[in-house]
DNA sequence: TTGTAGGCGTTATCAC
DNA sequence: GTGATAACGCCTACAA
C-alpha cells in the first residue's frame, strides 16, 4: 500500500543492501511463523515419503518452510513434537493418522493454527483430515481374492500400528462375509516391516496354517518378500499362491508376476494437505474439511489363477 | 549459575504459568537460531532417506530441529534454498554431494555455520565432509564382474548426477583395465531412476549390445527392475546374465534370486554428520574435516555364474 | 549471586 | 500515502 514512487525507491534499497528479511524477528512480532509442522512415524518408509514429496512440492514457492518430526511410531515423541512445533507458532500442522494420545490430542485442540490429519478417515477430525478408509480397501483387495477363487486366504502384518489394525479388520470382515464360521488366518508381528520380514512370516505362516492358498499383506514390502520366498519354494505365483500387497508402491507392478496391491493416493494426500493449511492461511475458503480420497485396487498376475 | 533457591523458585514459577521458551524470539536475540538445514534432491529416494533417519535420530533429544530441504536435483532450487535457511541463521547445514553452483558455493563459503557435505568425497570441502567415493565403489563392483568370468558388461543408469557419472566413470576404469581397447557398453539417461525404468533400459540395452553378458546398475532399483526384464525373458540370473547394483538396499538380499550391490553406509553419513554439526556447534572437537566411509561390496547370487 | 537496561529486526498502530 | 514508535520475548552485559 504504497505509491509507485516510494515502491522504487525501496525496491532499489533493498537491492543495494542485499537486504533479507529476518525470519526469526518476524516471527517474533506477528506472532506467527512460517513453519509447517509435519509429524510421520517414519521417514524411510516410502508411503510417507510420497506424501511428502507431494507436500514440498506444493509449498515450494510459498513463503513457507515445512519442518518435519519423525515420531518413530512412538507416542510420547510425538507428544514432544507436537508441543516444540506449537512453541513456533506454525503456520499449520499436519499429522499422520487419527490416534494421537489424549495429551497430543488435547494440544492439537487448543492449538491455534490449522490442523491437518492424513492417512486415515475418521467423522471426528481434530480439525481437517485428509485420508481414505484402511478397513474398506483391505475389505475391497480381501474380496478379490474370494473373487478369483482363493478359498483359505491369510493375513501377515508387521508393524501393526493402528492403521494395520484397520487393514486386518478389514480383511476379517471379508473372511466373516464369506463364510461367518470362517477361520481366520493371521501372522502378525510389531517388528518393523521388511522384504526379509515378508519372507518369513510367509515360511511361517505357511507351516502354522499349510491349506492357505492366498494371503493379504500389510504392506508391499511384505508381499514382495512373499513372493521371494514363495518363488524359493518354487511354487507358481497365481496359480499355487495368490500374493496382495498395499500401497501399490511402484515396485508391484515391475515386478515378475506382478504383485496384486491396494493404490492408495498419497502424492495426493500431501498435496491436498499442504494446500488446505495455504488455503486457511489465506483466509481462502478450504472446501469440505473431511476429504476421503478413496483407494483403487490393482488386480495383476499374484492373484490369477489362470 | 544461580543458587538453589532461586533455582526451586524459578522451575515453580515455569510451571505454574506454563512457560516455555518462545524460539523466534530466542533466534532474535541470539542471532542463532536452532535449525539445522539439510538438502538433499529427493525425499522419496531411499538412499536419501536411510540418511535423514540416522540423522533425525541423532539430533532427537537435543534442542536442535531438522529442516529438510528438497532440492528435486535443481541447482537453482539448491541455491534459493541455501539462501533461505541462511537467513534463518542455522545452527548448522548438511548438503548433499559436492558439486554445487558457483553462486551456492559461495553463499556457502560465506556462511558463518558449520557445514557438512555428504555422499561424496572431495579434498577440497566447503568445511567438513562425510562421505566415500563413488568412482572406486563402482570400480570394484565392475571388478567383481570380470572376477566372476563376466566378460562384456554393460552399465546402466539413470538420473544421471555427478555421482552417477563418477559411478560411470569408476566401470570405465575397469573396463579399460581389463582391455584398453575394450568397448563400453552402456546406456544412460536423465529420467528418474525407478523399476520399471529398470527394465526398459535393460530390453533396449540388449537390443543394443547383444552380447552383453552382465550389467552394472547407477543403482538399486534399475538393478531390480533389470532383473524382473531379464526373468521374463527367460533368462537364467547370474549364469546368463549377470547384475550388480549399487547402494545395497534391503531389498537386495532379500530377492530371489539375491542379487549383488555394493553397500553404502548412508544412516552412518547422516549420523556422522549430524553429530559433527552438533560437536562444533558446542565447541567440542569435530574430529577430522574429511571422513571417507567407503563401502562394502556384496557378491550374491545375481552374479554366481556357477 | 541477583536484578536490570538495552537491543535484536520485524509488525502493528497511530498520528501526520 | 507516509513516517514514527511501541511492542514482540529473549539474551547479553553490566551494575548492584
Amino acid at each position: 500500500m504504497v505509491s509507485e514512487g516510494l515502491r522504487t525507491r525501496i525496491t532499489k534499497a533493498v537491492a543495494e543492501l542485499g537486504y533479507v528479511p529476518d525470519p526469526s524477528a518476524r516471527a517474533l512480532a506477528s506472532r506467527r511463523s512460517n513453519v509447517i509442522g509435519v509429524l510421520i512415524p517414519s521417514v524411510t518408509n516410502n508411503v510417507f515419503t510420497d506424501v511428502l514429496s507431494g507436500l514440498y512440492d506444493t509449498v515450494a514457492g510459498t513463503p513457507y518452510n515445512v519442518q518435519l518430526g519423525n515420531t518413530r511410531y512412538i507416542a510420547s515423541v510425538e507428544e514432544d513434537l507436537i508441543r516444540i512445533f506449537l512453541s513456533q507458532r506454525p503456520a499449520g500442522l499436519i499429522v499422520a493418522g487419527i490416534d494421537q494420545s489424549p495429551a497430543s490430542r488435547a494440544l492439537l485442540e487448543q492449538a491455534d493454527c490449522p490442523i491437518v490429519q492424513i492417512m486415515d478417515v475418521s467423522n471426528d477430525p481434530v480439525d481437517m483430515l485428509v485420508g481414505f478408509s484402511h478397513r474398506d480397501a483391505a475389505r475391497a483387495a480381501s474380496e478379490h481374492l474370494f473373487a478369483q477363487g482363493y478359498r483359505a486366504p491369510a493375513f501377515i502384518g508387521a508393524r501393526m500400528d493402528p492403521r494395520s489394525e484397520r487393514r486386518l479388520a478389514g480383511f476379517s470382515d471379508a473372511i466373516k462375509a464369506a463364510d461367518p464360521n470362517g477361520k481366520l488366518r493371521k501372522l502378525t508381528t510389531q517388528e518393523p516391516s521388511s522384504v526379509h520380514l515378508g519372507g518369513e512370516l510367509f515360511d511361517r505362516l505357511l507351516t502354522l496354517e499349510p491349506d492357505t492358498d492366498a494371503i493379504f499383506c500389510n504392506n508391499d514390502d511384505l508381499a514382495l518378500g512373499a513372493q521371494f520366498a514363495a518363488q524359493r519354494r518354487g511354487l507358481q505365483i497365481g496359480k499355487d499362491i495368490g500374493i496382495c500387497g498395499f500401497n501399490d508402491l511402484e515396485v508391484m507392478s515391475a515386478a515378475y508376476p506382478s504383485i496384486t496391491s491396494v493404490r492408495t493416493f498419497r502424492r495426493e494426500m500431501g498435496e491436498l494437505a499442504a494446500r488446505r493449511i495455504l488455503a486457511r492461511t489465506n483466509d481462502e475458503d478450504a472446501g469440505d474439511p473431511i476429504v476421503d480420497l478413496k483407494w483403487l485396487l490393482c488386480a495383476r498376475d499374484s492373484t490369477d489363477r489362470s
